[in-house]
DNA sequence: CAGTATCCGTGTTGATACTG
DNA sequence: CAGTATCAACACGGATACTG
């Protein structure tokens, strides 16, 4: 089946793990299961809520394993009909969730200081081609 | 010239910043400022020396010009012969970055603990292909 | 030196259909 | 419900050639 994890080779190791926990939907997940644990689907809607389209059911099952594999995030399969698997943060998975939420919370008080230096840029971006 | 920046649009602002920040390139570039200020080959060197290739002139050029947008690195190019452009952090810049390093160093920290779960992850499967 | 412009391979992503 | 399998699209990243 193979999730393209090797794939990506030549890196140093810290720099695979900091990519997983940087990924686009890594991110999220983390930050979301700092709350509580979640079932499978209900984690898929709760990441969508983040503004964005809803990640798609192989996404987020790639990112959930390769967060598992890293040993970030718990992986509890209930043997009933219907299936149902929570998953939730391990300890190593807390510390860095909380290292990715305090980023996204720095990104979100900033946000307005983000958006002004942009209007700057690109305001005397559009006068110089005006003006050229 | 167009950096596909609003490309990706759909996202909600704070995601699109954290995505800058976080991007493959973004993180690397991001630390390494937070030394000193680098010019635009130095830097390229700086930061194919954290083990995985170099990153072309081309994404540093398109990371640079982005995290200029948003506020975070200045760039200061001196009107000399040959070209002298030193990159800098802004005071934005470097809270961001050390956010970023901060989960840097966390990955550093517990790369042993990451590879010894993926040892037990890879283990188990090893074991179930086997005796299924 | 510090870019820009262009082309192009391929990895990542997502839609869809299917299974236990 | 919680996935897996397959396929197609496209954005990303890199190589190369060129400019001021």
């Amino acid at each position: 089946m193979k999730v393209s994890n090797e794939a990506r080779d030549g890196l140093c190791p810290q720099r695979l793990v900091l990519e997983h926990v940087t990924s686009r939907w890594g991110t999220l997940v983390l930050i979301e299961l700092l709350d509580r644990s979640y079932r499978f689907g209900e984690l898929r809607r709760a990441v969508g809520r983040w503004g964005g389209r809803e990640v798609s059911e192989k996404m987020l099952t790639q990112t959930l394993q390769t967060l598992e594999r890293d040993g970030l995030v718990d992986r509890d399969a209930k043997p009933v009909i219907p299936p149902r698997v929570d998953y939730s943060l391990t300890d190593l998975g807390r510390e860095a969730a909380e290292q990715v939420r305090a980023l996204a919370v720095w990104t979100q008080n900033r946000l307005e200081q983000v958006e002004k230096a942009r209007r700057a840029y690109d305001e005397v971006r559009e006068t110089r081609s005006r003006t050229s």
